[in-house]
DNA sequence: TAAAGGATAATA
DNA sequence: ATTATCCTTTAT
């Protein structure tokens, strides 16, 4: 398996952010290892996107998305559900990709469609907070066959207090995939 | 459509 | 120390 390395993670976060449709998402933990393909996400562009976490500064939560980039942000929202974020763009862009849904490969129980569901399947927690994707336990991958696919763009999920920013058309899915979340 | 639930960040 | 808020899910 091609494990992507840190010059996947520090380009431009909306190419970041497509570029992961389609790939494969590993977590290895107590000899299970858990994939999944990425079929959604959402890029979140740093300190001026008032929908990111990053907008805030850099808090004791937010200075992961501020560090270097490859690395797991997740974070607990609404008390009970995981996300997870993957972060890009040089340090100190406090830039992310959103993981929001997933098409089950190997070792995936339960529904995937939604980034909460998503991180319960793969038994994502703040545990891989910070965590290196480059790691041998928790990356991401080049899949063996790589078919072409259609990107559909459309506004992000959960961030009408954003203003301007929650129109923009920053979440990306694979076009006619049947795990993506919402349509 | 609303309630749940815990961490987070702002306020005091 | 207290409170408003949240990149969601589930159940009514």
């Amino acid at each position: 398996m091609k494990k992507l390395t840190h010059d996947f993670y520090v380009r431009d976060t909306i190419t970041v952010a497509q570029d992961l449709l389609g790939k494969l998402l590993v977590h290895r933990m107590e000899s299970v290892e858990r994939i999944g393909r990425i079929v959604e996400v959402e890029a979140y562009l740093g300190a001026h996107d008032l929908a990111a976490h990053s907008s805030k500064g850099i808090t004791k939560r937010t200075q992961v998305m501020y560090g270097p980039p490859g690395r797991a942000y997740v974070y607990l929202i609404y008390g009970m559900h995981h996300c997870m974020n993957v972060v890009t763009e040089p340090e100190g862009n406090g830039a992310a990709v959103l993981i929001r849904a997933l098409e089950p490969v190997a070792n995936l129980p339960g529904n995937t469609k939604g980034p909460g569901l998503l991180c319960k399947a793969m038994g994502i927690t703040r545990e891989r907070d910070a965590h290196e994707l480059t790691s041998d336990d928790f990356f991401i991958a080049e899949p063996e066959t790589a078919d072409r696919i259609g990107i559909i763009k459309r506004p992000r999920i959960g961030v009408d207090y954003a203003g301007d920013w929650a129109h923009e058309l920053l979440r990306f899915y694979i076009e006619g995939n049947a795990f993506v979340s919402r349509r």
